[in-house]
DNA sequence: ATATAACTTCAAGTGCACTTTAAGTCAAGG
DNA sequence: CCTTGACTTAAAGTGCACTTGAAGTTATAT
């Protein structure tokens, strides 16, 4: 017999294991996003499968989703198999708009390594005709 | 002799060439992040080093530094090359906070591709007997 | 000469994603 | 029993990075 603990979260708890506030969880609710249960008192209360959805939610959210995209999404899941084809697109076009920033994103950084390696170089004294950064970037062929 | 033309873009042209709106580039000025020169007449312009300027700038925001960030960045800048071990900290604080969100990101992606394939496994009906995402993750040892 | 496009300042408005406040209800521990 | 903390709603406030508007001046093209 296995034990059949069904948890049930009270918002706060919740909040704690997902890594959100209470108000941000509400908030999250009156966009659409999440449907907690309710207690026959009006309190809220959320299970295992809540902090599955809300952690892939946040997955999403960390790949540049707005919560506007993120309720589009929820509307098509809640309508069933038939809108697979639609939340398809949409992630694609998530994913798509994430690899030009992901690639922009990782040139600033080569740039802002380049900067400090450069002021490495200065603070140690190895730069010894003191180049400027300009012609350093030329040096490695970093553009801009 | 070489041709010694000064470029000296209006706000509307150097806009253009870093990318920015007008209004941006005066609120960037307000915030204390470019000095444009003035004619006579209170006209701002910019030039060839203004570019560079800007554009290293947009790097570095594009690392996540905020305004104020680059405020102080800037003003250290200004002080000289006292400043150094200064900036150098503070570049170094922004890359490691880069790479935190960089990681996090990565993993982002990797949940967001992973729930694209299995719509497109299931789609294709490659799913014999669908699978849950939960175990689909699991199987290629992706987690949350 | 005159229209219109680009510039000037300063202040107010926008969009996003929360966060905080206010006023009240409810549950659990001593 | 009663205090304390957690919960409820609805609305207002916050922070960031711009963006827009208003009112006026100046430069350029016809």
């Amino acid at each position: 017999m296995p034990t059949n603990t069904k948890t049930n979260y009270s918002i706060g708890a919740f909040a704690k294991a997902v890594g959100l506030t209470a108000p941000t969880l509400r908030y999250y609710e009156d966009q659409g996003l999440i449907e907690p249960h309710r207690h026959a008192n009006g309190r809220r209360y959320y299970q295992e499968d809540d902090v599955n959805w809300v952690k892939f939610l946040l997955h999403l959210k960390g790949t540049g989703m707005s919560i506007s995209d993120l309720k589009q999404y929820v509307t098509w899941r809640a309508a069933g198999d038939a809108t697979i084809p639609q939340r398809l697109a949409l992630l694609q076009r998530v994913k798509s708009d994430f690899l030009v920033q992901f690639n922009e994103v990782q040139h600033h950084l080569q740039i802002l390594n380049d900067k400090i390696n450069w002021y490495e170089e200065k603070e140690a004294g190895i730069m010894t005709a003191p180049e400027d950064f300009a012609s350093y970037l030329k040096r490695f062929g970093h553009h801009e």
